[in-house]
DNA sequence: CGGCCACCTTGGACGAAGTCTAAAGTCACA
DNA sequence: TGTGACTTTAGACTTCGTCCAAGGTGGCCG
């Protein structure tokens, strides 16, 4: 646990926000100056290989780092501005993939991505 | 409808897999060698906007394009060689999000990716 | 204390994917 | 044939991310 770790993933757990690498790098400089975006990137990799972090790819863009990752959760997302919501909807999409259609697969895990106009947006 | 853009949903109709930008890239200039990337970029964009093709952003890489964009469906890919399948769960998910967990957009979308590794991989 | 080794960080180069732009080509139609 | 609208092209450019060699740092053991 280098000062660099210790700040990045201060950053992430300020705030419960989906941020960007970029958008990480830019607050972690805030608080040390010389840190380099690799040892941002290097970091992220290992929080999201720890399972401390989740990555989103919720767009093309960038990818984002989503702190909360202990408790399951989806996403809500605005296609004008690309604005994200954890969501937590009922049911189990797990349980909803029948073995005919699991090709064979070891199916280990599932992402929701609900797509919509958020208020900002719409008005 | 110019001869580029022919070429480019024939490339996507002739097969039933989920090919990248590039990959369209190259089997478009196998019939029509002059074509370039940036006509490709821009017609699977119109696909797209039209509505007879569907991005894919199962992996943080490249966009893939799904032609079967008429029959809802979703997505099965494995977590080590990426290979995409679609399938079909049965349940409605839209349903299973509560007006209380909206936060007042407007929901008109959503995707499902299921992961997991697939018998080639396992083995 | 001093040396050694493992690990971390840095900065810049590199690569992949995608977008943009200016110029040239093509087509319908009067 | 001339005109204007639209398309295509090639390549430069941007963004996001990874890689790598060099240097730094700290723990540990004698």
């Amino acid at each position: 646990m280098t000062a660099q770790r210790r700040v990045v993933a201060e950053v992430l757990d300020g705030e419960h926000v989906h941020l960007t690498a970029d958008e990480v790098h830019s607050r972690a400089v805030a608080k040390l100056p010389e840190i380099s975006r690799a040892t941002v990137y290097n970091t992220l990799g290992e929080l999201v290989s720890l399972g401390e972090v989740l990555e989103v790819a919720t767009d093309k863009r960038a990818k984002r780092y989503d702190p909360n990752a202990h408790r399951p959760h989806h996403h809500l997302v605005c296609a004008r501005c690309g604005a994200i919501k954890d969501v937590h909807p009922t049911g189990n999409p797990l349980a909803d993939l029948p073995d005919s259609e699991r090709f064979g697969f070891t199916v280990s895990d599932v992402e929701v991505t609900y797509r919509g106009v958020c208020p900002n947006c719409a008005a």
